[in-house]
DNA sequence: TTAGGGTTAG
């Protein structure tokens, strides 16, 4: 560190008489050492006192020292000031701003590189479809898949796996398939993405149907390809799954209730000694509990060594899964006890379990206590509230608690109410909620099915074929279609 | 000089 100091006085010196040019490559070499000694300031004062002669890595890695900590607005200042640009200082910039969670400035600069006429490489393409991801951006993704496929960078495994993720956002398995093939070089996170995608999907959209056309009993067909795969990359010794593949594969065992298969999961996961693992565990309780298996989740529980916030959230959820609300409020005290401190989820969690057992007012307490945390209650909290509330039949006073939020209802908190209105065959607060979530310009599937058996139910057809006629009308409804980028 | 995949909820 000193010897740097004192080349950099040293060079200060030549340069402020004149004597001589520093060449870039050692002024360069020089900030560079200082930035990975953490001397950021140092780095700093060389780098703005030479800027105009500097190297555009270095410029690059600047940048790039302001966006792992952070510092957007750093990182933008150099950016713009940059009198070159390539496609490492995009990339970098790309990267700050998914960091920050800001994809509509990604995409912004995504078109102004382009304009600039640089061409984009595979980090490029993964950053850009991992911003656009998203259930309604199809447009978006198939076009940067194509323009990926037409720069030839779709057959890498890292643009391949970001893809694999986008295709999963927008459910569709052919894409999902196609992507996995087209990459050459397979690696352990092109499997894992595929094995997490192929479970989501199967889940959600072939579930039943998949179960029925299969020929062997016990596995949905998705289930038993994706099984196929894990076993496939398990024996090949350079995809040595890791705590990454465990944890999807769990996580997909638990999304598709997968019981059988989180069994093997386990038992794979103790003989390779990665049982204390915190995350693992943490999954494992989850996939228990959503497969049905209360007293396997509370084993693995009982069994951590090193708990966290999110092991017990995970256990007072699976709790509130199975109905079991003084479990859940139990296992709270015990959390609470031994020192961890909840968080949102916990009490996302617990106003959840309270609802599912029907403890009015024991969730109403632990909504008042949220404070005594330092949690504040949002949005997420009120809607288990009026959920509590309206599954209870006290629709008033989720009325009233509506009313009184300190924020606008939205889609989640209307269709609590929707389904509580439908529960309890209440008209009147039914349109009220249907209202609202139409004023969102939204559609919630379970509306008009509320509606259409609460006028049914009181013999009122003329307005059930009205609004039979207004849900063929909008199912009718084509989404457009637009083309931006290039 | 940039580097992707992991835990809890609704």
């Amino acid at each position: 560190m000193r010897m740097l100091e004192s080349s950099a006085t040293f060079l200060r010196g030549h340069f402020s008489r004149r004597i001589f040019t520093i060449p870039t490559a050692t002024l360069n070499r020089l900030i560079n050492d200082h930035l990975r000694d953490n001397g950021l300031v140092e780095a700093r004062r060389i780098f703005n006192q030479n800027r105009t002669s500097l190297d555009i890595s270095t410029w690059n890695m600047m940048i790039s020292v302001y966006v792992q900590r952070g510092l957007m607005l750093e990182a933008h200042q150099v950016f713009d000031q940059m009198p070159v640009r390539d496609v490492v200082s995009w990339n970098t910039m790309f990267m700050g701003l998914k960091k920050n969670k800001d994809p509509e400035s990604v995409l912004r600069h995504f078109i102004e590189m382009r304009r600039s006429g640089l061409n984009p490489d595979e980090l490029t393409i993964a950053a850009i479809i991992d911003a656009v991801s998203g259930p309604g951006s199809k447009v978006l993704v198939l076009q940067i898949h194509t323009l990926a496929i037409r720069l030839g960078l779709s057959l890498s495994a890292y643009t391949g796996s970001a893809l694999l993720r986008g295709y999963t956002s927008l459910r569709d398995l052919r894409g999902l398939e196609r992507v996995f093939k087209e990459i050459l070089l397979k690696d352990v996170v092109s499997w894992n993405v595929l094995i997490m995608g192929y479970m989501k999907l199967g889940f959600v959209e072939d579930g039943e149907r998949a179960f029925a056309e299969m020929p062997e009993r016990n596995i949905c067909r998705e289930f038993k390809v994706a099984l196929l795969l894990f076993r496939e990359m398990v024996e090949s010794w350079s995809n040595r799954p890791s705590h990454y593949t465990f944890s999807s594969v769990l996580k997909a065992c638990a999304a598709s209730s997968s019981l059988l298969m989180g069994r093997q999961v386990h038992s794979m996961i103790s003989k390779r000694g990665m049982a204390c693992d915190v995350v693992l565990s943490t999954s494992l309780i989850d996939m228990y509990a959503k497969s049905g298996d209360i007293t396997a989740a509370s084993g693995v529980f009982k069994s951590m060594p090193v708990k966290n916030t999110a092991s017990w959230n995970s256990m007072i959820g699976g709790f509130a899964r199975h109905g079991l609300g003084v479990e859940a409020l139990e296992e709270f005290e015990r959390m609470v006890q031994c020192g961890y401190k909840p968080d949102q989820v916990t009490f996302i969690n617990l106003l959840s379990a309270c609802a599912h057992a029907g403890l009015v007012e024991e969730g109403e307490k632990q909504f008042m206590l949220m404070g005594r945390f330092g949690i504040t209650a949002e949005k997420e909290h009120y809607a288990c509230m009026v959920d509590l509330l309206a599954r209870a039949g006290q629709l008033d006073k989720a009325e009233r608690l509506i009313k009184g939020m300190p924020f606008e209802p939205d889609f989640v908190i209307w269709g609590a109410l929707l389904g509580a209105c439908g529960l309890h065959s209440c008209l009147e607060l039914g349109e009220v909620a249907a209202k609202g979530i139409s004023r969102l310009r939204r559609e919630h599937p379970a509306a008009y099915d509320v509606l259409c058996r609460v006028h049914g139910e009181k013999g009122d057809w003329t307005s059930v074929m009205e609004l039979r006629r207004l849900m063929r009308k909008t199912k009718a409804k084509k989404q457009d279609a637009s083309s931006w980028i290039e």
